[in-house]
RNA sequence: GGGCGCUUGGCUCAGCUGGUCAGAGCGCUUGGUUUACACCCAAGAUGUCACAGGUUCAAAUCCUGUAGCGCCCA
């Protein structure tokens, strides 16, 4: 056989994109790939969080494609129908802003231009947009279903969108209604109670007065809006409060505005707070609302969209933003002797989650979804098991949402969405809820019909994702394999605005939750622990990564790195972990594939101790890593393969192996090759979920390789594998071994110095046997001229303790005795330590009666341990002196 | 105001159901042109596991409180 070369460096650039087109072209990434749909295996099946089309993706949508495409991988090679559906969000607010922005630069206005246009030219930007984030995808390495990939505006998704939404009408949990919303001027629309993002910001408190029609005197309020008292049509006091119960009814002069407000009572008033009167603006503050509601108050709106001030105020008013009008308010009640004082605080303002302006409380109609019956059937679910979160605290979160759960705003004054399926009669005003456009009014024939000018939330295409993509509302075969799906995986901050919410779609249209385990991945930040963000632009590009360590290393990092208890803290260097690794990995295989130079496999070869061990020590990880990922523990993972790949396989194991591969015997050569082989391959299989493109660049170069890694079995833990004594057995031949090594580290006794060395098993061991057997192996590992067994110290060495036995040296010349006699003090000072303690433990009568018998005998074998080492590194001590 | 989380070697973090669990990666020190790898090899140093109580035979691990930091909801 000849060898194979591999090139001397690992190159990702070489071959990732080569890779990933074979994958794709090969159909691999579908659920019938390997030819399985026959096993009768459960599917393993996720859909990928949607991301914004027009958005740029960042180092948490790195985190959440490379991690569920570990998954994605490890089931499908456990032999599952593995199908991760991708896709894309149409982002309504966010991508109306991005185009509105490519227009305003070439000056055109969308209003100029009419919707129709419009969405015409969103639908272009959008289209452009997508192919460079499918490009992104892919080179992260994304091992999904691209013939399935949806579109939350396509043509399946819109009918989805507007069965549900005629659906809810039906039920009854859609309805239309003049409330608050939080509006955004900026954005010129309504959001969503929780598309508000809350922030603290320095304000102040001012106090004003406001004087009794009857001219007998006057009270204060507070506030911190005070331009909204323009607005105001009653001042509150608490009904029970004493200082202000008798003027209830009472009729107040409203400055500036010059109208008659009248002083009422209400218990929402808190009697603490400021002057523990209230000036009450129905149509500006949501509390003020309610209490109008109760009291039969006028709601005076005093905003135009835009956010300035309307004709419902003063003409010097009208035209200034809020903000400008606050000034001009203050200074106007100065001047009529009626403003108090100010005093600055801190308080809490809402603002737009998409362009950050503070958010005003509006009042205008709206359709909205009412929630409650929705969040109890996801309540229930939760309470019966049918989801499960990971980590579990999550399902706190889940639950305190859904308890207090309010009615969702959804329409939004835009033009990119799914327009509201709702037409108006202008000749009759008769509101027609459709699937399928009308032509005539039903009631009076006219056929003078307008649709509703809004687009429906984002979110509203969003929650229904799970079952849409699969085709719903037909009942497709998708649909029927493939939904429920198994997991979830995303990011915790969309816990309320996706997840809950697709859980309460799933439930009220599949009868059904949408998948049962919910993995919430936490934020990835920068190295100060701020969110990386593009002003501060401390963000890290995935993108840049892949160019510069390759996918494998932004994968594996990621992995290694994962943590579901804190936000993982990063920076750039730090994907260095993964791309070493990698290029480990393809040392290592440069290595063996070198060594097939000449040589011939052998049909069944047999196996040696180094075999069996590196065998038993592939079972370990392979459980090790079932394990982590039946919950969801990704570094835990990561490091298991990591530890077998370095430490065993290439620290111990590949090292051992040049015994043979040095030997001049031909068929021992053969026999070491064939099983290298062997090993290499399913220490690749093993590795490939988390280094799929190096694993498979290597796996097409075996020589045995047939058909492609991503589809090939993964290494089972197999009992008949396993050999946990022969693992103990090696674990003192390495012990063995880092004796040597250290005595030759700490003198200086040069490499290539041969050593002579003599090993001596304390009574009572089984492993004498083994390693004698293995003493040409010991001898290689520390570079001895040989390994001889005896039965007694011999004259002129020196002994170094090994737990359960003592390894000598023929060495005394080049060591300075006086520095080996303080480290064996050292040494023997630890250990009796050590001693004393466990001493101390056994001692005590409490935990002999109390500890399981399993743990009292652990520690019993510790002492013996510990003072058989303390009496051997005694005796070494006297020889010395 | 309510809730959640964090505080472990210089840095970033693991440590699930209490009993060698005091660990990893990076960084640091010493030595190395071992024909797989300097993106490497070998050897090494570094922690009273925030603080104070408590439970227990036994606590980084459970409970209570304190301090600091962060997040979410209102």
């Amino acid at each position: 056989m000849k060898a194979v070369e591999l090139a001397k460096a690992y190159d990702p650039k070489e071959f990732e994109d080569r890779i990933y087109e074979a994958w794709k072209k090969e159909g691999l990434f579908q659920p019938n790939a390997g030819g399985k749909p026959g096993t009768g295996k459960k599917p393993f099946v996720m859909v990928m969080p949607p991301p914004n089309v027009t958005g740029v993706l960042h180092m948490g949508h790195g985190l959440n494609n490379a991690i569920p495409d570990i998954l994605m991988r490890y089931h499908r090679m456990n032999g599952r129908p593995a199908l991760w559906v991708p896709g894309m969000d149409h982002a309504g607010i966010a991508t109306q802003h991005v185009v509105e922005k490519i227009l305003r630069a070439r000056g055109v206005d969308r209003h100029e231009m009419g919707r129709e246009k419009f969405v015409e030219e969103t639908w272009k930007v959008a289209n452009e947009h997508h192919d460079i984030i499918k490009k992104q995808l892919e080179k992260i390495g994304s091992s999904c279903d691209w013939s399935r990939e949806r579109f939350t505006l396509d043509e399946g998704l819109s009918k989805a969108v507007r069965d549900v939404f005629v659906t809810l009408y039906e039920r009854g949990l859609v309805y239309r209604g003049k409330y608050l919303v939080n509006w955004c001027s900026s954005c010129g629309t309504a959001l969503a109670d929780d598309e508000v993002e809350h922030e603290d910001e320095n304000g102040a408190m001012y106090h004003i007065r406001y004087e009794y029609v009857d001219g007998s005197g006057s009270i204060e309020i507070a506030t911190t809006r005070p331009e909204t008292l323009l607005g105001d049509t009653a001042v509150a006091c608490h009904p029970e409060d004493d200082r202000y119960a008798n003027l209830v009814g009472k009729l107040l002069k409203l400055p500036l505005a010059d109208r008659t407000i009248p002083l009422i009572a209400d218990s929402y008033v808190d009697r603490e707070f400021g002057t523990g009167l209230v000036k009450i603006t129905p149509a500006h503050d949501p509390n003020d609302f309610e209490v109008g509601n109760r009291h039969n108050l006028e709601r005076i709106n005093i905003l135009n969209p835009d956010g300035t001030l309307n004709e419902n105020v003063p003409e010097k008013y009208r035209g200034l933003k809020a903000r400008e009008a606050r000034k001009l308010v203050v200074e106007d009640l100065k001047v009529l002797g009626l403003f108090v004082d100010e005093k600055p605080i801190t308080h809490s303002v809402g603002h737009c989650y998409r362009c950050h302006t503070a958010v005003e409380p509006y009042l205008s109609e709206q359709w909205f979804v009412k929630m409650k019956p929705l969040a109890e059937k996801a309540l229930k679910a939760w309470r019966d098991g049918d989801v499960r979160f990971y980590p579990q605290r999550w399902e706190h979160t889940y639950e305190q949402w859904l308890t207090n759960i309010r009615d969702w705003c959804i329409s939004r004054q835009l033009w990119w969405g799914h327009r509201i399926p709702v037409w108006y009669c202008d000749h009759c005003g008769y509101v027609m809820v459709e699937r399928e456009e009308p032509t005539i009014c039903p009631k009076c024939k006219s056929s003078e019909l307008r649709q509703d000018e809004d687009v429906l939330d984002t979110w509203f295409s969003s929650w229904l994702w799970p079952f849409s993509v699969m085709g719903w509302p037909k009942d497709t075969a998708d649909l029927r394999k493939f939904y429920p799906t198994s997991t979830l995986l995303t990011g915790f901050d969309i816990i309320f605005f996706w997840v809950a919410r697709m859980i309460m779609a799933g439930l009220e249209f599949t009868g059904q939750v949408p998948f049962r385990d919910i993995c919430m991945t936490t934020l990835v930040r920068d190295k100060q622990g701020r969110k990386m963000s593009k002003s501060l632009g401390n963000g890290i590009d995935p993108l840049e990564i892949v160019d510069e360590f390759g996918a494998d290393a932004l994968k594996f990092t990621l992995a290694f790195l994962y943590t579901s208890t804190q936000d993982i803290l990063i920076k750039k260097d730090d994907f260095k972990l993964g791309s070493k690794f990698a290029n480990k990995v393809w040392n290592a295989s440069r290595y063996i594939l070198m060594n097939l130079e000449g040589r011939e496999l052998v049909p069944e070869p047999v196996l040696n101790d180094a075999d069996r061990w590196i065998r038993h020590r592939l079972c370990v990880s392979s459980a090790a890593v079932a394990e982590a990922m039946a919950s969801y523990r990704f570094n835990d993972a990561a490091s298991a393969v990591y530890e077998y790949f370095w430490n065993d396989f290439c620290d111990w194991y590949l090292e051992a192996t040049k015994l043979s591969t040095r030997s001049g015997d031909d068929g021992e050569k053969d026999r070491a090759v064939t099983v290298l082989l062997d090993t290499l391959t399913e220490s690749l299989a093993l590795l490939h979920p988390f280094l799929p493109f190096v694993t498979e660049e290597i796996y097409g170069k075996l020589p045995a390789a047939a058909g492609r890694l991503i589809v090939r079995a993964y290494p089972k833990d197999e009992a008949e594998r396993r050999d946990p004594g022969l693992d103990a057995r090696f674990g003192t031949l390495k012990e063995l071994v880092s004796l040597v090594r250290s005595l030759r580290s700490e003198f200086g006794i040069a490499a290539e110095h041969k050593l002579k060395v003599a090993v001596r098993v304390d009574a009572g061991r089984d492993d004498g046997e083994f390693l004698a057997r293995n003493s040409e192996l010991t001898a290689l590992l520390v570079n001895a001229l040989s390994v001889d067994f005896v039965g007694a110290k011999p004259a002129g060495a020196l002994a170094l303790a090994g737990h359960g036995f003592e390894c000598y040296v023929f060495a005394r010349e080049a060591v300075d005795v006086a520095q080996l006699a303080s480290r064996f003090k050292k040494d023997a000072d630890k250990e009796r330590q050590f001693a004393e303690r466990v001493t101390a433990k056994i001692a005590n009568e409490d935990f002999v009666a109390s500890a399981p018998a399993e743990v009292v005998d652990k520690e019993r074998e510790k002492l013996a341990d510990a003072l058989a080492r303390v009496a051997k590194l005694e005796k070494y001590l006297e020889d010395l002196s």
